[in-house]
DNA sequence: TGTAAATCTTGATAAATATCAATACACTTT
DNA sequence: AAAGTGTATTGATATTTATCAAGATTTACA
């Protein structure tokens, strides 16, 4: 934390690349790091946010729980991921709950201040835009496909988009992710081995 | 066309709230309106569009093609809502298609015109991520809401969040927007009507 | 008003997925 | 190597939704 030159890691954030070395300390001056332990939970659903928050790094679980209590993963993130942008900078609830899957860190901005920041760059203004609108793209992507596609689809689809998380994670967490059962993605991935679309490999399974 | 005062409509949209009259004038030259008539195809999928496209008048629905060639609706539109912003806005091929239910009309800007517009209004910016963060709000809940929902669960939460759409609309449209069949549909309104979670009312159903 | 077309409902059956239970496998730990 | 724990697979069954077919109801309009 002390020892971390915050302006270094701004400059990976996408989000902040228009903006000069000089705006980058005045960010930074804004901004703080902090550390997390794994399972760390980062925010509730329900909860209210005062910080932006950009992953820097580790791994967060976003998840919510249905009707029956049942934990259900909306997605996996990792380095500069932005965590839950919409919410909280409309200021409404949050409408999921995060956690650490790994030890990481967490770049948090005052939201006042990243307003005010915000009004004052406008360039910061378009690379906002840019990434909200690839934020709208791939939930877009993700809803054609969920009401389009069948259990066996979802999970060629997973593997091809997902070939280096699909190793780390085992299959229960990639069925939840998926919502289906573990049992379903067992006799889903039987299928697409014996058709020859997955492949088995040493340690899991790769496409084609 | 020829008689519509282009800025009195501009006017209308929150998207340009923030700019004074001299401003939309300005706009306005960049503008132009197109009328529609009822089942007119407005863009289909994987079309690239030149023009950012905000709808004025008329009923527009937004449809996918499944697997089977199965037509599923997406959504319903009306007034002042923006067109598939963010795949043009992105500059990509469009991730679906669109026609008008009734007859209407479309307000066209110029992309290019536009975002040089956008560089030069920063107001024009933060009206921009307000909509664009409405959106992605709205997404979200449908992804959270189709994973964890069965189909009578889904019929209760469409006729409570669109009780004037579920007047307008057929019932087998109804069911393709949850998609769903329309039998299916038709068995989960009974149940509903069963346990007193709709009402019959004359024209259609109601919730409570 | 009467008829045809469109829409909705109902029933029987099929298909997909979930659930429950048992077993198999893999990886640690000792 | 054996035991134990977590994970994955398999089978039997239940549940949900889709599909197909037939009828009933509503709407349009001649």
């Amino acid at each position: 934390m002390g020892k971390c030159n915050i302006v270094d890691i701004l400059e990976e954030i996408n989000l902040f690349s228009s903006l000069s070395e000089k705006e980058l300390s005045e960010l930074a001056i804004l901004a703080h790091i902090s550390q997390y332990h794994k399972d760390s939970i980062i925010f509730t659903q329900g909860d209210m946010s005062k910080d932006l928050m950009i992953l820097i790094d580790g791994v967060v679980s976003v998840y919510k729980h249905d009707s029956k209590g049942n934990e259900v993963v909306i997605g996996y993130f990792n380095r500069y991921s932005l965590l839950a942008e919409a919410a909280i900078l409309r200021k409404t609830p949050l409408p999921s709950s995060a956690r650490f899957e790994t030890d990481g860190s967490l770049l948090k901005i005052p939201l006042d201040a990243f307003e005010s920041f915000l009004l004052s760059h406008p360039g910061l203004s378009y690379e906002l835009i840019q990434s909200l609108l690839g934020k709208i793209d791939l939930l877009q992507q993700n809803i054609h496909f969920n009401l389009a596609a069948t259990s066996k689809e979802k999970v060629l689809n997973f593997y091809q988009k997902n070939p280096k998380l699909a190793l780390d994670l085992k299959q229960y967490e990639i069925a939840s992710i998926l919502s289906m059962t573990p049992e379903t993605l067992s006799r889903n991935i039987s299928k697409l081995l014996k058709e020859k679309k997955l492949i088995q490999s040493s340690s899991g399974y790769k496409v084609s």
